[in-house]
DNA sequence: TATGTTAATGACCCGTGGGTCATCAACTCA
DNA sequence: TGAGTTGATGACCCACGGGTCATTAACATA
């Protein structure tokens, strides 16, 4: 008869149940993944979860926010603060977003999560395109605006769409859930070539 | 007393199970498709479905091969025959491939459900791979080897990872899926955009 | 019309997993 | 140190849905 140990952590407690949350939501999916496996991950039993959180969906709820919420707003600084050719603003912006976006596996989790199970939470995925998607786009918007007017940019580019600009992005977030198995993507590489082909896309001779 | 109308069609009711179950993993994803909701739709009984399908998985994978197989090959004829200038022949693949693959709810759907599901279907992510995407990169890296030796194209672009070209045509697919309601996206003026800035992108001067 | 064959049916079985709650133990404070 | 509070536990409940199979009815054949 061994003695069950209980130790008492309210404070720590969401936190830890997020991030094994977010490990076995990235391991198998939402649909496939049992909440019995996440309290194992975390250590604790599966009820001390429910003390938490009311329900499996609200338990990813919290996940998105939690792990996406950090991201936001960061993007904006650079923008002002920077001082250079928008050629190379861009270029680090793109370099930037494939770091907060791309590299990140937990980010990556929830793009995919969202794909899949996006019909399930219409509020997370407005909220996903609000913070996120919609940002992204704002931003370069901006920096081609800003290249048209420096006169380094054509100004036909203002008629393209922005999102195509991010487009290559999505790509490799897909590509690195998906296909990294069978044929894994040097993401540093990848985008070194978006760059390129961006910028030669969108500047003037 | 109504009597049970029985129909027996063994020739059709395979194809006619396929669309009826695309139809609903579509509208749910795989994991809250329903068997019974997919014999509902195809207008017969559950069990039915299992005269022709050993397994919910095995549907699927009839699904995959059903809705997958036509579009293979064709993009291979197009190179070929073609003969004019490499930037109108990059320009006429990328308006194909939005046309056969975002245009195309089926296949939007099989490509949403290998993001979701594709860890518990490895042999059909790498069907997916192989017979769709590195396909594609294949005829990209081809089209630009061919502009580049007409003189028409950059040398750089050889260096650059083809799939960056695809990419922003990927996003358009995730964006259908599950931005469309929050944010329509008219795919048309998105492809016009896709084809300028990759042409700009890769062609000299 | 009778008989055999087989496509089709749907009530049923049962494993699975989200969610509950009576019980327990860690900690507090008097 | 004893009583009260509350975080933690995991056995249990039960709805759900994949898969089965005894039964039924459509068609062929003679």
């Amino acid at each position: 008869m061994t003695e069950v140990i209980r130790k008492r952590r309210k404070e720590a407690r969401p936190e830890e149940i997020l991030a094994a949350a977010i490990a076995v939501l990235g391991e198998v999916g939402f649909a496939n993944a049992r909440m019995a496996d996440i309290a194992k991950r975390a250590g604790i039993a599966k009820g001390t979860i429910y003390l938490y959180f009311k329900t499996k969906d609200e338990l990813f709820q919290g996940v998105v926010q939690h792990y996406l919420g950090p991201t936001l707003g960061r993007l904006d600084d650079l923008k002002t603060n920077f001082e250079g050719t928008a050629a190379e603003l861009v270029a680090m912006a793109i370099r930037h977003a494939y770091r907060e976006l791309v590299g990140s596996w937990e980010r990556r989790t929830i793009m995919r999560i969202l794909i899949s199970e996006g019909a399930r939470f219409p509020q997370l995925t407005s909220y996903y395109h609000r913070e996120v998607i919609s940002r992204g786009i704002l931003m370069v918007k901006t920096l081609l605006e800003r290249g048209v007017a420096q006169g380094e940019f054509r100004e036909e580019v203002l008629s393209i769409n922005p999102a195509v600009v991010m487009g290559p992005m999505i790509m490799a977030s897909v590509w690195k859930m998906i296909f990294d198995e069978v044929s894994p993507l040097d993401v540093e590489e990848y985008a070194r070539g978006h760059v390129e082909i961006v910028m030669r896309g969108v500047m003037k001779a």
